[in-house]
DNA sequence: CATGAATGAGAATTCATTCAT
DNA sequence: TATGAATGAATTCTCATTCAT
């Protein structure tokens, strides 16, 4: 009875020692390219211990990916623009949003790469998983833009357009700086875009 | 020494099969989960026969990336922007440029689904080629928007970043309308979103 | 030394457990398709638990078996054919019989499924088994019709071939009714071939 | 071109090597013990090799009882049991029947028994192809009995029965001196049983 | 040039069994 | 006595690549 609870601390130490190895193999070699083999090896335990926890790479792949929009949904989520009422308020918000982004890259960088990169993979068991999220934060960004409007603080562009252009916009930005040009730091071209686009559609 | 005329223009004809079947094929099943024995049945010939034309998988996508870059740098260089002097050439020039986008989609979406996401794929041994690439756009951007600049057409925009914003902004266009949701036409969404940023930079 | 009585009892039970659990997933999916796994899940316990009690599959196997044996052969012994004199006496022990294994199938069917289909399977660890237990059978019947003859009750067929004969067709009628057609019940066909094999051998 | 007549043939001979080492290997160790490797060691191909010919062990194992069907229904047509007008013919067909299954037995013992494990076999993905079979054969028996009764040669039984007792009969019979006691030799038991069970039947 | 049979190196997955608690 | 996490060997199946014809 009490050997319960020692087993189930044991239980999720593994588990999570999986879960981690795998992210690293998965940002490292990508989803396809990765062997079970590869995530048991960095987790040090064999295979049939992967087993014991998940189906499955897909599973262990979802179960990564499910965790990951969690935490980003909730980060995005604290960004409370109804406050913003003057164009100073939308510049610094907009600082705001460089500086968590910024951030989220740093710690949970691996995981981003991840998420797109299913998200554009033709054939990926995941892309509908990544198109919702995006959706999500391009209608987030989307209410941004309404609500400055609103105030009279914005240009009155085509919301939906432009919401979708920020978002590609970010997402370029993150995968220049982070997964292609390693001379280029995210914590300096990550604020100068944002900056760039909350100006431009500023009146 | 001299292969026969004849025999030339059917080994021409058989390599053509092979690029065109393994491009369907790449289309539809992603570069990973293609396999050899995939594109020779799609092009009608047998395993040995891959071996003669192609070293490998590699090998034949990396040809088909070079044929669509061919392609479609030929496509960007007729875009003239140095007789762009008015708003209204400005405006046109981005219509021009949603035409051509559009009809090259039409054309080549297969060719550029295949780009992108082996751009985003980690570990691809093609994101070089793919970032080159998208460099060389987000370059024929800048020069577009320091032209305009040039001309007191445009705000003074830091240009840099609005290139990549726009590159980003079209390549998510370009994903939605054409990967994702089927309900999403790029002649509807393209035009709206080029004409949204060439207006948004415009004095 | 002494285990206690409450231990031993408790013991007891588990032992039964899975030996319940082992029956009803053996006739479920067969000897080979069954996994431990399956064994110590249907009978409540873990598979460590399985190995404090068998050796292996193989092991909790031929305990069911030797069960079943104990049980068919203390069934059998019932029968004391020695009091019949009559044509009569014959046809009404021909129906007790057909009661007796209609009865059997009802409350037994499991386990005699188990012994034939084992008796049968190439390869078998419990074919000795299987046949010893078939060749007690097939005695018991050629005492049977050899004490009908020396009555003058029945033709003088060669005993040997018959009994066979009989055992064979009265396996045969089990495996049609239980195993095979469903539509076919044991009450109803086993009554049956009994007594035209009785009626055959009369004079 | 004249290539292919040649590959054909060597197709031919593999998979005719594959299916006569699955024969010897499943009648060795039987279905459920048999592996891939077990098969393709005795035909002296590589594992690859076997999936250019067969989709599984199931698929390969089908095969095999499909030939043999064709096989024993064409051998058991061939019994024309019209002819039978006296007792002396129905006994001179018996003998016939009696030699015809011991030949069968010497030159496809293996294929029988294979069939008549899967059929008894618990969960085995071929019994319905076995029971079919062994449906086609007490049939056949029984319109031999009825050709008889109405001939007025036998006795006024019951003919499903008898006949399903005369199947199961024989299988037993097969079994016991093939299977099973090496000490029991077909040619011997074979005719024995279906004398004594003509006999039985006649008038 | 083309064929297509054969190879063999992995990859995924299952499962009996052990052992520390 | 019971637990259940971990093991690792065994097995199925896939696929790029070679090579004799």
């Amino acid at each position: 009875m009490a050997r319960t609870r020692a087993a189930e601390i044991a239980r999720e130490a593994t588990r999570r020692e999986l879960l981690g190895a795998a992210l690293e193999v998965f940002g490292d070699k990508g989803y396809a390219s990765t062997t079970i083999s590869d995530i048991v090896g960095a987790a040090g335990v064999t295979q049939g211990t992967f087993y014991l926890y998940f189906k499955n790479k897909e599973n262990i792949f979802s179960e990564l990916l499910n965790e990951y929009r969690t935490l980003m949904i909730s980060g995005l989520l604290n960004t409370d623009f109804t406050a913003v009422k003057t164009r100073k308020d939308w510049l610094k918000m907009a600082d705001r949003v460089a500086v968590f982004l910024v951030d989220h890259i740093e710690t949970h960088g691996t995981f981003m790469r991840l998420f797109i990169a299913e998200a554009e993979t033709i054939g990926s068991k995941f892309s509908e998983e990544s198109y919702a999220f995006a959706d999500g934060v391009i209608q987030e960004i989307g209410r941004m833009l309404s609500h400055g409007i609103r105030m009279g603080l914005l240009r009155k562009v085509d919301v939906e357009t432009v919401a979708l252009s920020a978002f590609g916009a970010l997402k370029e930005a993150v995968r220049q700086s982070c997964f292609q040009d390693p001379s280029i730091e995210p914590e300096e071209i990550i604020p100068r875009v944002i900056r760039s686009l909350a100006r431009l559609v500023l009146k």
